[in-house]
DNA sequence: TTACTACTTAAAGTGCACTTTAAGTCAACA
DNA sequence: TGTTGACTTAAAGTGCACTTTAAGTAGTAA
């Protein structure tokens, strides 16, 4: 069975070593096994289940509902419904961001354009839009 | 000429009167002008700043960064092609965050479709997962 | 044996962007 | 005239998610 060492997930998961603590003191990723001295030791599940943490903390979910998302977890099969829910709800909150982000980016390159295409008296025009401070 | 309350800008764009200070005090917004009693009246021209402002940080922009902006800004024309700069060079960075997240969301999409077909065999499979805490 | 490196812990500290608090002013209405 | 409500300020407080610190241990190379 493959095993990975901190370092080795660090670099595989791109987390901190000091975050992988983080997650796991706060119970967002399970209890990890250690070496013989004491070390810790990353199955291939474990990377698995980190990845998808990874995920949801990406995705800005903050980490009270990944709490809750894990507890549902741990209470086993009787809770499926109330995970996809949660996952799915989730999901549809990031989609409008994401579409909220994309109407942001028109405006983004508005202004980029604006300043391709601005000439000297438009600039003199523009600076009445601020001009105390 | 029209004139706004704070009450009308923070529904008209978005933002708390509180955060609306805030912006003004850190010179992210120019200093409002005061009516007779000494209220803010914000002009159009003032909701129009504040409205990029509200774009720039709703994409995550940093306030120092912005700050940055409003620097360059107020240098006048001369600054035009920094500030073009500093614009384009964050739109790059929201639109790789987008595509980030529009990786995330295939990930998300997958586990409601996994919730969704799993049966009761696969569920405590699953189970195996996170054995611990 | 000594030094070095990589890990370990609990606890305190950091950075960011607001938000709340406490105390005060002003205009309008009963 | 008093009280209501909306504003004003400076300063302190909050929430979140880490990150850093300080002190210690274990294994390896010289």
């Amino acid at each position: 069975m493959t095993r990975y060492t901190m370092n080795e997930v660090k670099q595989k998961i791109g987390l901190s070593a000091s975050t992988l603590r983080y997650y796991e003191k706060e119970h967002l990723i399970p209890e990890i096994n250690r070496d013989s001295s004491g070390n810790r030791s990353y199955t291939d599940t474990d990377i698995e289940w980190i990845s998808f943490i990874k995920t949801l903390r990406d995705t800005d979910m903050p980490i009270h509902l990944i709490k809750n998302y894990v507890s549902l977890f741990q209470e086993g099969s009787k809770t499926i419904a109330t995970r996809k829910e949660l996952i799915e709800s989730h999901k549809e909150k990031v989609q409008k961001e994401v579409e909220q982000k994309l109407e942001s980016l028109k405006v983004l390159q508005k202004k980029v354009k604006y300043y391709e295409t601005v000439d000297r008296r438009k600039q003199r025009l523009s600076q009445r839009a601020f001009k105390k401070g």
